[in-house]
RNA sequence: GGGCGGUUACCCAAGUGGCCAAAGGGGACUGACUGUAAAUCAGUUGUCAGAAGACUUCGGAGGUUCGAAUCCUUCACCGCCCA
């Protein structure tokens, strides 16, 4: 790949929110890899990650997707673990005060999360590192000295504050830290390249190249990456949403959930969170748009890719064939989970018995919606004996396979 | 330190003595339709009961009342404003 290409890759799915500051980045980025080029050394680049969730799902993948593309064109690719910024919390994350975690538990949680991490980026070539390594180290006097290249104007100018000023919330003083020390952490580890989402672009685009400025570094380049909107389409991936595609909770679920986005994500999909580089994902994009290609292909293909970047393209390839065979021919799945019929059971007894339902008025619910079917046929009434082994299907996707 | 406001089901949020198992929105679930679990339309969404109905729920505890999510006392937590 060219350095114009590589450029290309590496600013695809971007988010500035001001195309001048985007170009000035472009322009910066391109002037660091041929530098890098020429002096035949590799770029640092890191993101920073929040120990406190451990349930990662897609949306949190999107940053170390583009880790793996520096790793892939042989930068040098830092995971830093906010352990010490853990202990502030991120203003730019409206949720409530934060527990407090203990050592322990962000070690634990960190653990588990550079875990599932390592499912996109190449475990073999990534630098673990944690902030409170050196965050730990800095005495108050450094802390005034950081505090000292910023003006209370310039926190009070960012959108985040500015709106909670506005609408008389709490802007607590210690949130104001916690751009100085991601600040810190770029200074720190000598960054070329910084990584993090549009709720990152103050702390990385403000906070860290000041602070390597004032230090006599080298101001980093920022990638911004964009938001990738959830199942909805439209709002941001987030458990409060419920709109997210967990990483941990099979191929299946994955490759599912991943078809029920809207079409008209998709570009963003791909833009984020596939292997794919630009021009292949305008040939697909023309292929739809000229009708050579159904938008469903378009969609299996992407869920396919996704899919096979967590679990593999053996699974991927299983999850799919499932899906085809459950969605768009409606026959039953092969592999279902089986239930030993007892002398006297109801069907309401059964489909309590087998987690099918959560309580006996849901049962009776899915029952009246005509959502219950033994072998195909509906079932009308849950409190008759059950009426002969076969297959218990709970809805569009709960199969049970009674004996 | 002072003043004021809040805490309602999965989430947001209405309700200020009986008509409240509790509006509305989101989410979730079911059915129809489809290219998919998208969009759209219809329905469901405390528990138990075949049904009529019964029981438990509105931050916690206690009280007033024939009757409370709604009034009082108290405890806990949260927020805003003035210092």
């Amino acid at each position: 790949m060219n350095i114009e290409e590589q450029v290309e890759l590496l600013m695809q799915g971007t988010e500035y929110g001001d195309e001048e500051l985007k170009q000035a980045m472009t322009n910066e980025l391109r002037q660091r890899l041929i530098e890098a080029e020429k002096e035949g050394r590799p770029l640092r680049v890191y993101c920073g990650y929040d120990p406190t969730s451990t349930d990662l799902h897609l949306g949190h993948t999107i940053t170390m997707r583009k880790l793996r593309q520096f790793q892939d064109l042989g930068h040098e690719v830092t995971f830093l673990i906010g352990s010490y910024t853990a202990l502030v919390g991120d203003p730019s994350d409206k949720n409530k005060a934060r527990p407090i975690l203990t050592e322990e538990q962000v070690a634990e949680n960190a653990r588990t999360y550079a875990e599932q991490a390592f499912r996109v980026l190449d475990r073999e070539r990534t630098k673990i590192r944690y902030n409170g390594e050196w965050l730990s180290k800095l005495s108050l006097v450094d802390l005034i000295r950081l505090g000292q290249n910023f003006t209370v104007q310039q926190f009070l100018a960012r959108e985040n504050f500015a709106k909670r000023l506005e609408k008389g919330e709490a802007i607590y003083l210690h949130e104001t830290f916690y751009a100085l020390m991601q600040g810190y952490d770029a200074v720190a580890l000598q960054t070329d390249v910084q990584v993090g989402g549009t709720d990152q672009l103050f702390n990385i685009i403000v906070a860290g190249r000041k602070l390597q400025e004032a230090l006599g570094q080298k101001p980093l380049v920022g990638i911004i990456t964009g938001i990738l909107p959830g199942t909805d389409g439209v709002q941001r991936m987030s458990k409060s949403t419920g709109n997210i595609v967990p990483i941990n909770s099979g191929a299946e679920d994955m490759y599912g959930k991943l078809m029920s986005i809207p079409d008209f994500a998709m570009g963003t999909y791909m833009r984020l969170a596939t292997r794919w580089t630009p021009h292949e994902i305008e040939a697909i994009e023309k292929e739809v748009a000229s009708g050579r290609m159904h938008p469903r292909d378009a969609k299996m293909k992407m869920a396919f890719e996704i899919t096979s970047i967590f679990y593999g393209e053996a699974e991927a390839e299983a999850a799919q064939e499932t899906f085809i065979r459950m969605f768009q021919k409606k026959e039953t799945p092969d592999e279902m989970p089986e239930y030993q019929l007892r002398e006297g059971q109801t069907v309401l007894d059964v489909i309590l018995a087998a987690e099918m339902a959560s309580s006996r008025s849901e049962a009776r619910r899915l029952i009246d919606q005509k959502g219950v079917r033994l072998d195909g046929e509906v079932l009308e009434r849950g409190d008759t004996p059950f009426p002969h082994p076969g297959v218990l299907q709970v809805g569009k996707r709960k199969f049970l396979r009674v004996k």
